[in-house]
DNA sequence: ACGTTTGCCGCAAACGTTTGCACAAGCGCG
DNA sequence: CGCGCTTGTGCAAACGTTTGCGGCAAACGT
């Protein structure tokens, strides 16, 4: 025998349809129509009104476990990050979030660590969790993974990624536009030989970037160097700081560099810096992003800007549309990245 | 090797326990054992087997809604954050997840964007989510919501933020003597008059680091002019920057600021610079946190490093004893900070 | 030989919902 | 006045687990 706080506490903690039902004198299935949005129009409106008094006052809320287990629903959705340390996530997830809360859902947030292996694992971990969707920034989603994807009909919507099919739905900036303002940026200063730094091509961002970085050259009647075009394993400084270096070692001539996003640009100063170059003294420098920050690194990066708390929240509306009006073919939203001019980038001193 | 990839598939969307109770010739209740660690020991050792090699055959996962309606576990953490775009806390966050996941465990990440409003709707929604526990970095708890959480028994952890009585376990870095450090490293480089700017003090790192600040000044001999002691009503940029111009316009003398943190340390280098000032040349600048990027500002930053991923780690390690070992007293766990000097601090010019 | 323990396991009742179905009024209509 | 139709509600069966209880052998003690 509970003593009697012990037992209102209890209580308090859990109070169930059925209590709510009891006040409210209706039977419980009567009472979960009433509560329900959807169902209520089967309740006569003046019982319904009692039933929603009567969880008011004893301050019910569903349990969304057991819902959940009824219905196969868990207002969850799984959002996949490849690294939230770099900074350029947590806007996106900020938007993501707010989107989501709006409509009832909570997001869960998995950090993949760039680790395909890892990848999989979230992702089976929050299939298992019931997530009703999947919001992944890291679209290097193997065939197997896609397939199960398809094969259970989960909705899934890319952000700041794509596939190259297109068959995925995504919230994007264009990237093929983005390098090539870059391009131009560097083009109308004078520089000739510009080499691009970027990230992996087996992303969206790594190869859309890249292509845009030889279209941009050729429109402006440029040829790029090959040997001055290299792509790194991942999006990080590290691996900018290595292709930098690379890069000046090879010997060939360049004098501004296109880098795979903020990050790399960063380990680009760093590289220049070991080796005595200035920046934009010597070398310029444009990332690609404009997370958080680039406007106080030394020199102020000159950037892309993409729209981060947009994208999030796009993609959070795509994936909502789909959760609740089912599949309506693969929308391929892509917002309009914008040039931001810093300290980065100089004219050229023709010598 | 894996099986057929359709079927593996396939199955896997939905394959229960009594699917794996019947491959293996016995009563679900006894395959639930079978495959529960503490509950192993009463089935027999053949019998387990057998059912575990079905599960493994069927790529069985438990579901963990059914389970948790039964277990009232959700085997979920909330975890709450101010401002998921400072810098400081994704390494925090990384850390809570690794050792959460280690456990079986699922952080549930919420941004309350430092406003108590959010933060309570937050708490609210986590909890009829049915979270196990609570790791919140925001401290700013009132007494309604502690009292919520104390009188319903869920553990919370506290983590990069303490409650004065020391009533909620913590793990922290030793704010007081973070600053300490701080202040010692300006006046060895012979400033003496030395400005405040913190954040609010409602919060423990803004408390703890001001009365270092005061503690540090007066064991140096040097006294704080109560003119340049200031605090910030958030720790953001923005606000370090409008504490930096009152400072800077209040006419009181300066050639050295202790910042609350990184971000507010940015801020100063805004409004320094906005006033003609040079850092370090004429004003020096120390922040706290040595979060990410802090050594690639204009000029790289001075700061006192915590270590953030232990911070999170170990937060979710005291989590997880009060989840599995019930409540052990209320641990607080300290972790050493270091100072790292980098370019925006210099020794007075005499003159 | 006969209780009694012991070790395994099946049975079924939960956990808090949702939902198909049945059923009871009430009502209009022929 | 009975027929069908609508409207509102109750009933009970799920959803996939866990777990107390009891049963049934086999092993044991005397």
């Amino acid at each position: 025998m509970l003593p009697v706080t012990a037992r209102n506490a209890k209580e308090q903690l859990r109070v169930t349809l059925r209590d709510v039902a009891r006040l409210a004198g209706v039977h419980p299935g009567t009472a979960s129509r009433a509560l329900n949005e959807q169902t209520r129009s089967l309740v006569n409106a003046e019982t319904a009104q009692r039933v929603l008094a009567a969880a008011d006052e004893l301050g019910y809320h569903p349990n969304p476990i057991a819902r959940g287990l009824k219905t196969n629903r868990s207002y969850t959705v799984g959002v996949l990050i490849p690294d939230i340390e770099n900074p350029l996530f947590p806007p996106i997830i900020r938007g993501i979030e707010d989107r989501l809360d709006q409509a009832g859902y909570t997001p869960v947030i998995a950090n993949t660590e760039n680790d395909a292996e890892r990848e999989r694992i979230d992702f089976r971990a929050m299939r298992a969790r019931q997530v009703d969707g999947f919001i992944t920034a890291t679209a290097r989603l193997d065939h197997e993974l896609l397939d199960e994807v398809a094969g259970v009909g989960v909705p899934l919507v890319l952000v700041n990624r794509r596939v190259e099919d297109e068959s995925l739905p995504s919230a994007t900036a264009d990237d093929r536009a983005g390098v090539r303002m870059a391009v131009d940026l560097l083009a109308d200063l004078g520089h000739e030989h510009i080499a691009f730094l970027g990230g992996p091509t087996e992303l969206s961002t790594g190869l859309q970037r890249k292509e845009g970085f030889i279209a941009g050259m050729q429109d402006r009647g440029l040829k790029p160097d090959p040997a001055l075009v290299a792509t790194g394993e991942r999006f990080t400084l590290d691996e900018g700081q290595r292709l930098c270096h690379e890069a000046i070692e090879s010997g060939r001539q360049f004098t501004a560099i296109v880098a795979g996003n903020d990050l790399m640009a960063l380990g680009c100063y760093d590289a220049l810096a070991e080796h005595g170059l200035a920046c934009p003294g010597d070398v310029s420098v444009v990332g690609y992003n404009d997370m958080p920050f680039s406007d106080h690194f030394n020199p102020p990066m000159t950037t892309i800007r993409i729209p981060h708390y947009e994208i999030g929240r796009s993609a959070a509306d795509l994936l909502l549309r789909l959760l609740e009006q089912g599949p309506d073919g693969s929308t391929q939203l892509v917002l309009e990245p914008t040039l931001v001019v810093r300290g980065s980038t100089a004219a050229l001193d023709k010598k």
